[in-house]
DNA sequence: CTGAAAGCGCTAACAC
DNA sequence: GTGTTAGCGCTTTCAG
């Protein structure tokens, strides 16, 4: 470990050192042509003693390139970054970004505050790129995101429009494969537990439930809607068990809900699975641990970080990429 | 919602269009003094007209300052940051940034790259401050990190050193606290897993169990170490019933840990907490979700987040602050 | 109270 | 292959 230089060092101290003009120095740092070998080493070796490192600040004005790309998630709720989710989003990201020069901003929007900060970041070219989570349907920044000259990749699917960037996990097909084992299992009366309608999540797994039983031929009317969390899920599961106290099986459309419903179900002593057969989704890690232990279907979720970072430089590249879908799969346990 | 302007608008632009000098506008936006009522109308017109925003970029070359700080995660494993604690943490820091105009980074320096990364980060001010949390005792970036000119806060305090600034929970009073609540149970041979003897929350979480047995005058001879993750703890937990099959409570230094414990104890045909108590650290969410549901002690995540961020700005702000212990609390369930 | 001018550290045309 | 010269957009002395 070298010592620490006081103050900066700069480019002209580097040239200097090494005898070079600025420009030669810096040509060898971007390692751009036009150098003769002889000073390219001289410049080498006075990095090395000096401890050189290029400053980012002057080099971003310089070049109209931040170096940096921000991970925006808008929501109403601050505490909605505290699920899970988003730490295994945050580390797919990351794992892509180490291997570039780029940096990772965070940006919880979820003050008027936040907002404004994050409206200004797309309106002024503030940084190279921004991925965006959207967590509730009419939010305006993400029809305006969509919009802005700053690359934007959307990290899932907005109701109220198709965004022109973004990965999403496939929704409707695990929803589907859920409610298909609880057909293939021979239920008949089979529920559903919604989530927030107002999220793409949300409508995309009711629309495969729907799918699934038309195929099926059967009814697709045993409906409470929850808000993705437990507390939630707990609601419904009353609801539910009130209106349609004949159902034999729930499709959940999120772990959390899951977990609030298996104990309602358990207060009101129905057996899972015997009498009520139950599957939620995401694979959370607690879903394992529920009693019994859940049956879910699991996405992809540092997959979905990984993808969003490589379309974003991908766009950022000057490329076009197209949308993309990540499989989901059933994960048997035995709430089934 | 205003138009998006095409181009960056700069602040010449804004000093022509309210008819005033380049400096005149600039102190206007910075609202510093000597500026005649007029003009500051002015510009403050001119501003909104043209939407204009400062680029940040320019501003931090000229200020020589960044206007953001990082909150690094230096870990040998990636995987380490998908723990749901980080995602409090960070929800607790951007509250407290979102007042400030610091922007927030993560950096998730895990593999070499990532690990130069916030050593230059470290070595050159290319960051109003860092918030570092260190995953392994002897890792040489945090001794440096508390040497650096940048100010740097430690969230938990590391095994080899106490560093000048850092905010930590009370791991060895809340581990001293669960482990009387076993003693007061009545429970006599009470064991303990710990967690990786490396990390500080694992060799204070250790000296708490110990002290409240010595004060007990009880044997603190049952011991096994785990390394926080779950199938650690089911190993360490398969390794007590071997060596000390008497044992009638168990102190867990995390949930994770516990919840491994739980499932190694109910093969072996243990009923919890009749023949063994347990108890666990942290309340993560699951925790209300095992079986049974697991006593356990609670630190405030975000809180430690919200200090370590508030720390950090005095100390950017000049203040020389010292460092801060946060309370713990057992959470009772039905685990003892 | 006001404006001109000199940078912050780096990059990129441009002539040689 | 080489060095000189302008900037990038903002802040901040410094005279007036």
């Amino acid at each position: 470990m070298t010592e620490i230089p006081k103050r900066q060092v700069t480019l002209d101290e580097v040239a200097e050192r090494a005898g070079v003009s600025r420009s030669a120095a810096s040509r060898v740092i971007n390692n751009a042509p036009h150098v003769s070998k002889a000073k390219r080493e001289a410049v080498r070796r006075a990095v090395l003693d000096l401890g050189y490192v290029p400053n980012a600040t002057a080099r971003a004005l310089a070049t109209q390139q931040v170096g940096a790309v921000v991970l925006a998630i808008s929501s109403d709720n601050p505490q909605a970054f505290a699920d899970p989710f988003f730490a295994e989003v945050v580390v797919g990201i990351s794992a892509v970004l180490e291997e570039t020069e780029l940096e990772l901003m965070l940006l919880l929007a979820t003050s008027a505050r936040g907002q404004t900060r994050l409206e200004q970041l797309l309106r002024t070219r503030q940084t190279d790129g921004v991925m965006l989570m959207s967590m509730h349907g009419d939010d305006p920044l993400a029809a305006l995101a969509d919009k802005a000259e700053v690359p934007v990749v959307f990290g899932g699917c907005p109701v109220t429009f198709e965004p022109r960037y973004y990965v999403d996990a496939d929704n409707r097909g695990g929803a589907r494969l859920a409610t298909e084992h609880l057909v293939t299992l021979g239920r008949t009366r089979i529920a559903t537990i919604t989530g927030r309608m107002d999220e793409g999540a949300g409508t995309a797994r009711y629309k495969g439930y729907q799918e699934a039983l038309a195929v099926a031929g059967l009814d697709a009317g045993r409906v409470a809607h929850g808000d993705f969390s437990e507390a939630g899920g707990s609601r419904a599961m009353a609801e539910l068990l009130a209106g349609h106290p004949d159902l034999d099986a729930v499709f959940v459309a999120s772990d959390q809900m899951a977990i609030g419903a298996l104990r309602v179900l358990k207060d009101a002593g129905r057996s899972v699975p015997d009498d009520v057969a139950i599957v939620g989704f995401n694979d959370v890690i607690s879903a394992r641990h529920t009693e019994p232990p859940l049956t879910t279907v699991r996405q992809p979720i540092q997959s979905l970080g990984r993808e969003m970072a490589r379309m974003l430089l991908g766009l950022i590249a000057g490329e076009t990429p197209t949308p993309l879908i990540l499989p989901t799969r059933l994960i048997k346990r035995s709430s089934t």
